[in-house]
This record gives structure tokens, sequence and C-alpha cells, in this order.
DNA sequence: AAGTGGTCTAGACCACATT
DNA sequence: ATGTGGTCTAGACCACTTG
């Protein structure tokens, strides 16, 4: 059709180096992540159409497209045909879906409901720290609690946050679902989490907590819960029984 | 260009339902997959290019490449920019990207080697039976081994097999890689799998094949394996040390 | 009927690896 | 120099949703 002159439309990078070559359609996926992180498109907001977006940038609409399949490929947008492109919500389904993995042994997977133990803010120990690149002199929100299934207490949860970033969250009540709290009222959106599973044995505290014998093996899940920007924005340590559940991982 | 007529070229499928939309692309996927599990294309071999596939089908390269993307992203091919596609191999690399998520706490992951404590055939127990879906008359062969890192146990792993499908593997050695046994004498490709992951006291003869003290907590992990086509070929239970390493999941 | 994303095609050109 | 996959474009048409 016609010469490509528009490599440099977006990003006037020096392309006579053949180093650190950036397809166009990674450049515009860049973009569209920015908006993203900025809330210049907020969860559950449509998007411009593709052809809209290809014109405001300009590019073509396979470019646009590329970019935000590969979004939608990481849950961060969600497609529906004949509807449009929306920014993808924490609501219970996709948390359900994405990050919580413990499934009763008989049944499908529900989301567990919460009683708070306390929320206190304290200076960042050894492990907060490291997994949420702090100094030790910088405080951290610590909210624990226990989740339970039908009554039956499942999970002893301890999850740790920068205050930096959440000041103020301890004054509110906590609600089940922190992940859309982080979304609506500091702007941060976990695009992602990595997990750490070990097995341990319960101590007395923690065992009368969950209603069990001490000495009960636990599944010791340390999850850090990691923002559009890749920025470590939560750890959260898990204490989980699994009698009557177990951790799917599913390997593809 | 010219209209599409090619529809019911490759599958003459009714179309006139708008029930069960099949879009070119997965149909041509199909062929691929089919290709695979047949043996067609094996382990390490190149395949055409895209304008032979192309070519040979009647259809876009644009639709054969669609086709061998999505296969690529899931780890069945392996495409490499200038030297063409290849069908993935189950080599120590993939191993350890895809199927061993047991990471040791200061490291990275490394590949462990194994001492085959037996090999025995029997009848399948309840939960194999169930987990391969078997029936009660069914022959299992049965691989128990210890796996280690640097001379210390690691894992105790007990592998369950239909005599069925691998009728013979008793015999003979039993390599460090099963998958890529599985490929080369079987024909059958290891797709992927599900773990279940519970927390467990281990008992008196386990703790004593992995040389720790009686009533050490481990990580269970129960795993089916499943073939190119969906159905299940391996059942891997292991029981993991969890004091110097951990099990990453990654979720995304 | 109109608008959206989804599919399919055709062709040009780029980056990469090998010969 | 050649061949491979990777990118980008342009346009047509299909499937789905909503007015």
């Amino acid at each position: 059709m016609h010469k490509r002159e528009n490599a440099e439309r977006i990003e006037p990078a020096d392309r006579s180096e053949p180093l650190g070559f950036r397809p166009l359609y990674a450049q515009v996926k860049a973009i569209f992540i920015r908006r993203l992180a900025d809330g210049v498109w907020a969860p559950g907001a449509g998007l411009p159409s593709e052809g809209q977006l290809a014109a405001e940038i300009g590019v073509s609409q396979g470019t646009v497209r590329k970019a935000l399949d590969e979004l939608a490929a990481e849950n961060l947008l969600v497609r529906r045909q004949g509807r449009g492109t929306f920014v993808a919500e924490h609501d219970e389904r996709r948390i359900l879906f994405q990050f919580f993995k413990l499934v009763p042994d008989d049944g499908v997977a529900r989301f567990p409901d919460s009683t708070v133990l306390s929320v206190a803010i304290a200076l960042a120990d050894a492990g907060e720290q490291q997994a949420l690149d702090l100094s030790s002199r910088d405080d951290v929100i610590r909210i624990r609690r226990v989740r339970a299934l039908d009554g039956a207490p499942l999970v002893l949860e301890t999850v740790s946050l920068p205050r930096r970033l959440f000041g103020g969250i301890e004054a509110g009540p906590v609600p089940n679902n922190l992940y859309s709290l982080y979304a609506a009222r500091y702007g941060v959106t976990v695009a992602n989490a990595r997990e750490k599973l070990k097995a341990i044995t319960l101590s007395a505290d923690e065992a009368a907590l969950l209603t069990v014998a001490p000495g009960t093996p636990a599944l010791q899940v340390d999850r850090l819960a990691l923002s559009l920007d890749g920025a470590p924005v939560e750890r959260r340590l898990s204490l989980c029984l699994t009698e009557g559940a177990h951790y799917l991982s599913d390997l593809r």
C-alpha cells in the first residue's frame, strides 16, 4: 500500500541502532497501560472503539487490536463482542478466578467471608521490608482477619500495606474485597501476584484462632501483589487449613 | 478483495444454524493438534513454513499464523524468528519452567536427581481410579522415588500410570525425565497438568525416606497430567519438604 | 439499522538466522 | 542472498448487541 513512515510518530526513538527494537503495538500497549495506571480509564468504564483509538493514535486498527488483545489476555481489559472493550474490575468473579486458589475438596470455589481481628500501624519488619521494598523506618498498616466458609474458619490472613500508599485505610471499615477498595479509593490496580507456598505447623495462638488443635499442619501462602507498573503494593501472609480444601494450581 | 468461499473447504459443517460458529483458524488449529497427537509432527521436528501450510490447507497465511500462535502460547510449539516453527520438547528447561514449581528459598530452580525406590504393578486404588478414569479391574504401574537437590532429599514421589497406556515401562530403567520418555517411547505428549496442594504431616515411613523427623509438615502435591487430547495419563503424588524451598505460583 | 468486536484475506516490509 | 517468522496496513465481511 504505502510506505511506513509512522514508526516515529509515537516515539521518536532512535531506530538507527539495531538494538532494542520495539514494535508499534507494544508502544501503543504502553500508552494504554499508562492510561489505566493514571485512572484515565477507570475500572468498569468502556474504552473508545478500536477505530476511534486507531484514528486518535495514528496507527491501523489491526495494531490497536493487537495491543488490546494482549491487555485482555492479561485480564486488564475485558472484550465483549458487539458491546465494546471495558476496563476489568476486581469483582468477586475475577478474584475467585484469578487470585483465590483455595477450593473445597468437593464443590466449587466460593468467596469466603471475613472477620477482622485487628488493624494496626507499625514499623515494617524484615519480611515486609524485603517484600514491599521498604526501609526499616517505613510504616506498614497490618490487617489481621479470619476468613471462613460456611461458618468454618479456613484462613488466617495478615495483610501488610505500605502506609505511604494506603494511609488512612486503617480508619475506615475493612471490606471483604480489598482489591476493589485499593482501586476505588487509592487508584491502585493490582495487576498480578506471586505466591510462595510452604507447609508449616500452626502455633498455639494460630490454632486457637482457627479453632483447631495446636500442631495442625497448614498451608502457608506468602503473596506479593504487584500494581500495573510492577511495583509491590501488598503483602499477604495466609495460613490455610487444608483438611477439606486444597490449593488449585493449573500448569499450562 | 474477493468473496469468502472457503468456509466450507475444510469442514463442510452446516453454517446455516447460528449456533456453534467455529472460526477457520480454530479448525486449522484442530488439524495441527491432530498431527501432533498422531506423531506426524514429532517433538523437536520443524514444521513447514507458514506459507507452505497455508497453501496446503487452502487458507491465508494470516489464518495459519493465528493457529500457530495459539499453539505456541500453549507451549506445544516453539517459534523462532528466522529459523522456523518447531514441536516443543520436554527438555529440562521446559519442565523446570512449566512443571517444576519447587524452588529453593535462596537461589534459582534446578532439576533434582532421582533415586528409584520401587516399580510395581498393582490394581488401581480408589484415588487412581478416580484420577485416571480407570475401573477397579484396571492395572497401574507405580513408580516410587526420592528426588534430591545437592544430596538433600526434597520430594517423595509416587507416579501412577495406566498399564494400558504404558505397558512395559516397568521393565526398563526409570529416567529422571519421565515426560520425555512418554513422548519418545509411547507417543504420549503431556500437554498440561492440574495440581491440588495440601499441607500434611509425614508418617514415620515417609519421614524416614526423606531423612527427617516423623511429624514434620510437608506439602502434598497431587498432580494429574493430561495429554494433548485432554485424557488423563499420569497421576503423581509428591510429598515435598518446604524447610528450605517453596512452591512458586504465579497469578496473572 | 447501526455500532462493536471477531475473522479472513492480501500484500508490503522488517528483523533475524543461515547459507 | 535467501528463507523464516514478526509487524503493519487496508479492506471486506461476519457475529453479536443494542436501540
